[in-house]
DNA sequence: GAGTTTGAAACT
DNA sequence: CAGTTTCAAACTC
């Protein structure tokens, strides 16, 4: 992996320009082949989401471990980039901008260190860093869509864990940089955090929302490394460096980190909400006991903006959240649960570091941390059930993080939005009797592993982004991102697919063939098998003649859009998603890649769903068109146009439950390519899957 | 906040 | 596979 992954490293570490020429070089295509994700960085994340919206098949949650993964990812992917400055910097000049040391700095605010602390500190801090790095390779490895990204990483990575000497070089320009931004702190922090945001905004332009919340994330990594890590690791890592011993920590810490990262991310679904359920414990002792300026601005921070949590883990959470939402709440768990994640990947593997590192660092001082998550979280567990109500947020704000409110479930059916996400439920949960928190691990995989056997992808994220478009590049670079489908498509019958009733909508897609929906007036984009026709031809087209069509048909669309969609009224009636005007704009969007933001309004927009779904009707001839939809089809073709969408197909328009992912992906991914470009995309994200486990 | 509506999930 | 029931979110008042 490695190997190959150094030349995209390097052009990624460029900046997006350089992509175009990875891909296009043989290595690329060879890394491609390799992973299943796709070459194009800017889509890579959307692509990265996509894929992780599938969960994998892992015993444990697989969702969750997607969820890490992404998250993980976007750290990479800022790691790396910034990642090989800093390396090089950390000689001499220390790079500010990076999101690592930033972290750095985080830690070092929050917990003064002593003489033998600060040692601790240094090798802390190198160790964090190894973390991120750690964290973005791993997931880069199973989930690769930033392959590249991960190549990049890689190199710097090794020296820092492994090797002795490079350790000793690593901390020393970490401390350099600590220190430098010691002089910087706070201002610092603010820059780190921007960069970082900036550098993931650019990486993963394919959920704007989705994105924010990750980059919110990923500022929060500031956040991680000081509340997450202060309240399950930091703490200890301070401590706990000591404790192993100077000689050996070096070793230890970086390898144990990049397990415990790997396992994490894999595994990592639990432990999120882990995470989740400790920032709100664990973070106020810890911030009690360190006083970690991170920690203020965490708080400050939380009360930000989105929670992605639930994005890693589902996609679905994820595109809800960030789509409706508005969500501009974020929940300190949220964060948190990042954090954690990031850090402690796989329960038992993190444990078992955690428990050493705690074991040695509870030996000095402070005991709460040391306490295990699982202590941890039963507690939570009593108090989160009752305890609040929802908070504030309008649950659908808090998709991001989910929040149920089971009665009868028990929160072990995929009736919880929380269980469904993958996610344990946490405090702010108003569920009762609820047995999807740590503490009944046992029971929560096992319930899941029934579900999933019933339906393989039932904690699969019901929302299907494809960011290929870019891949596909071949027909256009330009063309949107990404369309994104339900899964399974929607059934409703009354909501005219207008309300959050509506899946389809809720998650900001438009419906497709997939959907056994009546009336439907879905504002992303109704189902219609009109626009296969369109698609066909495009296919046919040439690039040239598609973009003609497509300006055609956004003319006709803006000018139809409003009559037709009129039917509906809707759209103006209700409240549309953020995505939709996103959605708009992308079939305008050129060759050139769009701005992050683009591609994510690419992504949202449903109306390229429904290309996949006409093309699909055609094939299927499911669905009669519909007279409403015939009108849409002027609209289709725009999205059509846009979207080289994969198409679900893979689904059977009839069956409601979507096939086995990992069985059917790869044929109906082939199948997909076949069809056209826009399908691949659905492919794609299938085959990350695999990635996960193998990776672990 | 309580009650109703809705559609997915689960069950038969 | 289809129909029914259960469930919890979304929505309304």
């Amino acid at each position: 992996m490695d190997k190959p992954q150094k030349n995209p490293t390097t052009s990624q570490i460029g900046t997006s320009t350089p992509k175009s020429k990875f891909e296009d070089s043989p290595v690329f295509n060879y890394i491609s082949n390799l992973s299943p994700i796709e070459s194009v960085k800017s889509i890579s994340t959307a692509q990265t989401f996509s894929s992780l919206s599938f969960t994998s098949p892992p015993p444990v949650f697989t969702s969750p471990h997607v969820s890490s993964h992404r998250e993980s990812r976007f750290f990479r992917c800022h790691n790396s980039i910034d990642r090989t400055k800093p390396l090089e910097d950390l000689n001499g000049s220390v790079c500010k901008e990076e999101v690592e040391v930033p972290v750095i700095e985080d830690l070092n605010k929050e917990a003064p260190l002593e003489d033998e602390e600060e040692e601790t500190s240094v090798e802390t801090s190198s160790e964090l860093p190894q973390i991120l790095k750690s964290d973005s390779q791993t997931p880069d490895r199973s989930d690769s869509p930033c392959t590249d990204d991960v190549t990049v990483e890689a190199p710097s990575d090794i020296p820092l864990g492994e090797g002795g000497s490079s350790s000793d070089d690593v901390k020393m320009g970490l401390q350099k940089m600590l220190d430098v931004r010691e002089a910087n702190d706070t201002p610092n922090c603010g820059r780190l955090i921007s960069d970082a945001t900036e550098l993931l905004v650019f990486r993963s332009p394919n959920d704007s929302e989705a994105f924010r919340c990750l980059v919110d994330k990923i500022s929060s990594s500031e956040r991680r490394f000081c509340a997450g890590v202060k309240s399950t690791k930091r703490p200890d890592i301070n401590k706990a460096v000591p404790v192993n011993g100077s000689s050996n920590e070096n070793e230890p810490l970086a390898v144990l980190p990049n397990e415990s990262v790997f396992s994490l991310h894999r595994g990592g679904m639990r432990r999120r909400c882990l995470d989740f359920e400790m920032p709100g414990k664990r973070k106020k002792e810890i911030a009690d006991d360190q006083q970690s300026v991170c920690d203020n601005k965490a708080a400050g921070e939380s009360s930000s903006r989105c929670v992605v949590p639930s994005i890693g883990l589902h996609l679905n959470a994820v595109a809800l959240s960030a789509r409706d939402s508005n969500i501009n709440v974020v929940h300190d768990y949220s964060i948190s649960g990042e954090i954690q994640k990031s850090f402690s990947g796989s329960t038992t593997p993190i444990h078992s570091q955690d428990t050493v590192q705690e074991t040695s660092d509870q030996a000095e001082n402070e005991p709460v941390e040391e306490v295990p998550r699982a202590l941890v979280f039963p507690e939570l567990n009593t108090g989160s059930l009752k305890k609040k109500k929802r908070v504030s947020e309008p649950a659908g704000e808090g998709e991001s993080c989910k929040r149920c409110n089971c009665k009868k479930s028990k929160c072990l059916k995929l009736y919880c939005e929380c269980f469904a996400a993958g996610v344990y439920c946490i405090e702010p949960c108003s569920c009762i009797d609820c047995f999807n928190k740590p503490v009944h691990e046992e029971t929560v995989l096992a319930t899941r592993k029934q579900i999933e056997s019933r339906n393989p992808l039932a904690f699969a994220p019901k929302v299907i982004r494809s960011a290929d478009s870019i891949m596909e590049a071949g027909d256009d670079a330009s063309k949107t991102p990404a369309s994104a489908r339900h899964k399974r498509g929607c059934n409703c019958k009354k909501s005219n697919c207008l309300k959050k009733y509506c899946e389809c909508y809720q998650g900001g897609v438009g419906c497709s063939i997939n959907c056994r929906c009546e009336g439907c007036k879905n504002v992303f984009g109704r189902k219609e098998g009109a626009l296969l026709a369109i698609m066909e031809s495009k296919q046919e087209e040439d690039q040239e003649t598609y973009e003609k069509r497509r300006a055609k048909i956004q003319h006709k669309i803006e000018g139809s859009s409003e009559v037709e969609q009129n039917p509906s009224s809707d759209q103006p009636s209700t409240p549309l998603p953020p995505y939709r005007h996103l959605v708009v704009h992308q079939p305008f969007l050129s060759k050139n890649r769009l701005p992050p933001t683009q591609f994510f309004i690419g992504m949202g927009s449903s109306s390229f769903r429904k290309q996949d779904s006409d093309l699909t009707q055609s094939h299927n001839g499911k669905k009669p068109v519909d007279p409403v939809t015939e009108d849409k089809t002027e609209i289709m073709p725009e999205i059509l146009l846009n979207s080289p969408i994969a198409n679900n197909k893979a689904i059977s328009p009839n069956s409601k439950r979507v096939s086995p992912p990992q069985l059917g992906s790869s044929e109906s991914g082939s199948n997909l390519r076949r069809r056209g470009n826009g399908r691949k995309l659905i492919l794609r994200s299938i085959p990350a899957f695999p990635s996960l486990n193998p990776n672990q």
